[in-house]
RNA sequence: GGCUAUGUAGCUCAGCUGGUUAGAGCACGGCACUCAUAAUGCCGGGGUCGCAGGUUCAAGUCCCGCCAUAGCCA
């Protein structure tokens, strides 16, 4: 089976340099790294690249309240990533970053070539400033009074209440989340690109290639609505590359120069590996294969402006990209609440990294539907399949081979055609590797597993053995169970590297790909050791309480360095009130409540409809605490109701009070418990 | 608000271009076995295919509306 040897260039997105990596970042680079182990395997010479993506304003703002240089902090974070990514058997080739002289070079070669052939435009635009940091704001650092529905706090560009979509001009009293000042309105110049030029170039790339058929839907979408121009600079103060010829005044923007990351970090990598030549990757009329895999976040930039900027500087597109979804957490998006929002490092804490490996693997498919990690779920598969069914096939039949047979394998294969079907499944098994059906794969894997669990049983060797003159027939079908287990383990090698270098150990042969079709009939092996221990439930439960005690420090760690930087803690944003006097509090009448019933609320995006039982007397309470909380796991929990609030009529009915909670909002938002004890309808002072 | 997806047994998922009594693994119950990391084998119970309508001889599969979940809106 001698198949042309390609050349094939894959990437992840670049995690960015302003926090830890968690689980939802696994899922990309485990997937990535699955199907570049796998193609070489197969022989073909595959090179992974990576890099940490450092540049933009949030990192700016966080060094500077670490009080440190970005260029301090993105050194710090890249060590940190590359650690957790090495940890978890991620094998990138190279492992760069966008702060890097090829990145500048690429960067300003790219926008050279983009400038000279027309495809920059400039013009004057308006927009929000902060006057005491003397910087411009990105729309997510402003927050005002929403102008539809009035709410306070609200993002710059939408509402988390009405979910109505503005401009953050229109906010009602702006405030700038850096100072708090009120940003005021400023012209400057900003650089574009034309992306409108590149229309029919781009409808002919998508049309080409095999793209997923949702990114397909998606695109067409976006070319129905029609193209626009791309802002692709800010201004100074900002942590990036100048763009050529601007005085130091003008910066790219931090997605124009991220996508060129993926061309920095091989261009790195080349000028350490002889056998790469940088121009056969890139240039126009490339034969190489190129793919990116990415989040379905981001299939905006790597399926217009990044091969549109490729193609407009005169350069080869990706053959494909490769969206995935999102990892949730037991059936819920990711929370620090719920201690969900699990970091790659707390999970390295406490598991083996080939148990994640499987189990993402094992639910992995070639579209971009979001992938759940139930937790329970996650335990029991992995011992089942893992230890349960594979393992099991070494570890019942190695102990015959060594104590009665010198552990030297059978020269006879005992039953061929069921050898022969675990070498046919090769191209099946093939094919969905290298179109990312992992979960498929996997699947097949675990049949035949089942299959060789099944032949030991009908053979019973343990019951042969006591058998006179069965001595061979024990020999053989034992070996059997070794030639199985070695075929499945290679087809598995992508997936569990580190096992594989085991069972290697074990086997005293190297897994390889074409090795399958061979047969280490009179083979000596090595003694079998365990492979891999059983996930116990409370290593799970001791990453959740790791990563809420993590949450838990994280914020009381954040106000002591707030005010030692720039004052930016909570006071200030949101100084005290006005003194009043007792019995002006005491009109507030406080109650504790027991939420009875909580539900959505048909049409509404934010709301929850509670009613309350605050001692034999019931209220209806509309809440806007959906982004953080689901209604089951509201029921019978106890709360505060401000009982004699006058009732507010809202779209979808009378809201009777308001229950008491803290926090910005969206994920962040903190309701209110009386400590155990307390009964529905006492009052608070 | 617009758009793209997803919603099938307790859990995680298969179900191709519509066609006989809707499948698998895990979990659960029973039996067998004891070589194996309480592993394995055999048998079994369990689903109004998110909700409501429509097209069709026939719909989990097509169309419409609604609900929920995720993402995007440069």
């Amino acid at each position: 089976m001698s198949v042309e040897k390609r050349k094939i260039l894959v990437t992840s997105a670049l995690p960015y340099a302003n926090g830890s990596i968690h689980l939802g970042h696994m899922l990309e680079h485990i997937q990535t790294d699955i199907w570049a182990r796998f193609q070489k395997l197969r022989g073909h010479q595959c090179i992974a690249v990576c890099a940490d993506d450092t540049h933009g304003t949030p990192i700016m703002l966080k060094a500077q309240k670490m009080g440190i240089t970005p260029e301090q902090m993105i050194a710090e974070v890249s060590k940190e990533h590359q650690a957790d990514f090495a940890d978890f058997l991620v094998n990138y080739d190279n492992y760069h970053s966008t702060h890097s002289d090829e990145n500048r070079k690429w960067s300003s070669e790219i926008y050279n070539r983009l400038n000279d052939s027309g495809f920059i435009k400039t013009r004057v635009i308006e927009q929000l400033f902060d006057p005491e940091k003397q910087m411009f704001l990105p729309d997510r650092f402003v927050t005002g009074t929403c102008p539809k529905c009035k709410a306070e706090e609200q993002n710059g560009d939408n509402c988390e209440v009405c979910g109505a979509t503005y401009s953050p001009v229109e906010l009602i009293a702006p405030k700038s989340v850096v100072s708090g000042a009120t940003p005021v309105m400023k012209d400057s110049e900003h650089y574009f690109f034309d992306l409108p030029q590149f229309k029919d170039v781009l409808q002919q790339w998508t049309t080409s290639g095999a793209l997923q058929s949702e990114m397909a839907n998606k695109l067409n979408e976006w070319f129905e609505q029609g193209l626009q121009q791309w802002d692709i600079s800010r201004d100074a103060p900002y942590f990036g590359f100048e763009i050529p010829g601007t005085d130091g005044k003008k910066f790219f923007y931090v997605w124009l120069d991220a996508p060129i990351g993926y061309m920095g970090s091989f261009d790195n990598l080349c000028q350490r590996r002889d056998d790469l030549n940088f121009d056969e990757f890139w240039s126009k009329d490339s034969t190489t294969e190129l793919y990116h895999f990415i989040g379905k976040d981001i299939i905006y930039f790597h399926s217009l402006f990044w091969p549109a900027m490729l193609h407009g500087a005169d350069l080869r597109k990706p053959t494909n990209v490769f969206a995935h979804g999102y990892v949730t957490v037991n059936g819920a998006k990711m929370s620090k609440s719920r201690g969900t929002f699990i970091k790659a490092r707390t999970y390295l804490d406490h598991l083996h990294p080939e148990y994640l490996r499987y189990y993402y693997a094992a639910k992995l498919n070639d579209r971009i539907d979001d992938i759940d990690l139930n937790l329970e779920d996650f335990a029991q598969r992995v011992n089942s399949d893992m230890v349960g069914k594979l393992v099991n096939i070494a570890s019942r039949t190695a102990g015959f081979i060594a104590k009665r047979f010198d552990s030297k394998l059978a020269d006879n294969v005992e039953n061929p055609a069921l050898l022969a079907e675990f070498q046919q499944a090769q191209p099946t098994i093939a094919a969905l590797f290298e179109g990312r059906e992992y979960g498929k794969a996997i699947r097949e894997v675990m049949a035949l597993a089942d299959k060789a669990n099944a032949y030991i049983a009908d053979m019973a060797p343990w019951a042969m053995a006591k058998q006179e003159g069965m001595e061979q027939k024990t020999h053989e079908v034992c070996s059997m169970g070794i030639h199985l287990f070695r075929i499945l383990m290679t087809y598995l090698k992508p997936v569990l590297p580190q096992m594989a270098e085991n069972v290697e150990a074990f086997l005293n042969s190297e897994l390889t790909w074409d090795g399958i079709n061979d047969t280490l009939t009179g083979h000596q092996i090595n003694k079998f050791k365990a492979l891999i221990q059983r996930i116990e439930p409370a290593k799970i439960d001791a990453i959740i309480e790791a990563t809420k005690a993590d949450l838990a420090q994280e914020q009381a760690a954040a106000p002591a360095e707030e005010t030692t930087a720039s004052g930016n803690d909570e006071l200030e944003k949101d100084p005290i009130a006005d003194t009043i006097d007792f019995d002006t509090f005491a009109k507030t009448d406080l109650r504790v409540a027991r939420i009875a019933k909580a539900e959505h609320v048909e049409g509404a995006k934010k709301l929850i409809k509670m009613t309350l039982d605050i001692g034999g007397e019931t209220r209806q309470v509309f809440s806007g605490i959906k982004s953080a909380y689901k209604p089951e796991d509201l029921e019978g929990r106890l709360t505060i109701l401000v009982a004699n609030l006058a009732p507010r009529k809202m779209k979808f009915g009378l809201s009777e009070g308001m229950v008491l909670a803290a926090g910005p909002g969206g994920e962040d938002i903190y309701l209110f418990s009386p400590d155990a004890g307390a009964v529905p309808g006492q009052r608070i002072m």
